[in-house]
DNA sequence: CTTAATAGGTAGCTGAACTATCCATAATAG
DNA sequence: CTATTATGGATAGTTCAGCTACCTATTAAG
């Protein structure tokens, strides 16, 4: 009867049964830090609650989802048990989600200034994702894919609105702990819809362009 | 001489100085299918011009900025070799920068329905990108992240800018080889602009809500 | 003619993410 | 109370992707 759900203190069967995980698996993530420990109530005896389950499917957005690798992982979840503020947290997944990368491109760090500054973004230059958008217009150049670059200001209008919409949609929960996750896990998840709806907008304005071409 | 720029045909050293990869890694690449073959000159000697060294960094592109599989890279440089059309080669690009997964879900379809025909749009409900989307409105219904659901029409929206100057953007270059170059090198490289400037949008707002927070 | 480069092939390496096995102890079913 | 199963902890092994190293016969270059 210690199997059912309504009770939150489960052991590892329960816990690896309810997260779709292996033991081995639960296991390896205790060892890496990823899961903290459950309570113990013996030389080898631990109990885990709601609380386990829920950093379990973090971990699995962050992996599966955003495809982060486990260093990442952990650096997301420390920032999360560190109880920073929300903006904090944010700031801690965008890092997390961004392929570090160095940009001394002068060219492009004016190209993409012009553009944002024209919208009156303040914005670190010094932040990881200053600096990926600066290697983005850089390799944008480097191909020369004018039409992109051309549109830049169309694309950051854009990006304003997404952005102005994940600020907006910080939830505005009880606790700081459940605000946290709301905005870990809606940073993760956000970025695969707004994808897949921009390839799906593509499908709508490609039958568009198609039909125009065969009339 | 022979190492100058000037004229096109090249052997393995300067493909590997120009492309700046190891001669094995080029090697590795061949015998994955990846790089299409030199012109022989001898049973042990070929000549490689400027379409290997495109073909080089495209699969650079596709590797480092996509994060795609040499597998799925395969999949994609075929398709460039296949002489598809734009729209095609955008379609092919879509799939190989969706990572496949099922959706079953009816609630969450039905979600992202009322959504997509309040726009207007009309998209293939078997399509990966469309299959991409309900997954992901599935998984923030499973995560309670009403906040964001709430918004699905503003991230319809500023998808549809986005996917309306993507094909905007599609280059009126002479040849269809290097309008399909861009439209493959566009979809790759503009997803990280993008996301980066979805950041830094939210920097620029998160500071305003810390500083009317602070006031 | 000597030295370096090349195509092609096989085998080995590296890192990430698990997975398998073992052991001593503890829970549990009969 | 005993036999079976589960558990925490530790160590070693597996799998896969993406290279990397080495080998050999041939060819190019000086």
């Amino acid at each position: 009867m210690s199997e059912s759900a309504e009770k939150s203190g489960m052991r590892m069967a329960e816990l690896s049964r309810r997260s779709e995980l292996s033991v081995p698996t639960i296991k390896y993530y205790l060892r890496e830090g990823l899961l903290q420990p459950g309570r113990r109530t013996s030389v080898n005896q631990a109990v885990y609650d709601r609380t386990h389950l829920e950093r379990l499917r973090l971990i699995g957005a962050l992996t599966s989802v955003a495809g982060l690798p486990l260093a990442k992982v952990r650096a997301v979840v420390d920032a999360v048990d560190g109880q920073a503020s929300e903006v904090e947290a944010m700031g801690v997944v965008q890092d997390a989600l961004i392929d570090e990368a160095e940009a001394d491109d002068t060219a492009a760090s004016a190209i993409l200034d012009r553009a944002i500054t024209a919208r009156g973004w303040h914005c670190a230059k010094s932040s990881p994702a200053y600096r990926a958008a600066v290697k983005a217009v850089a390799m944008l150049t480097a191909e020369n894919l004018t039409p992109i670059l051309d549109r830049l200001d169309a694309y950051v209008e854009a990006a304003e609105d997404v952005g102005r919409t994940d600020l907006d949609a910080i939830s505005d929960a009880d606790s700081l702990e459940e605000r946290i996750r709301g905005v870990v896990l809606g940073s993760v998840l956000r970025r695969p819809l707004l994808e897949a709806l921009v390839l799906l907008a593509q499908q709508h304005f490609a039958q568009d362009l198609t039909r125009s071409e065969e009339s």
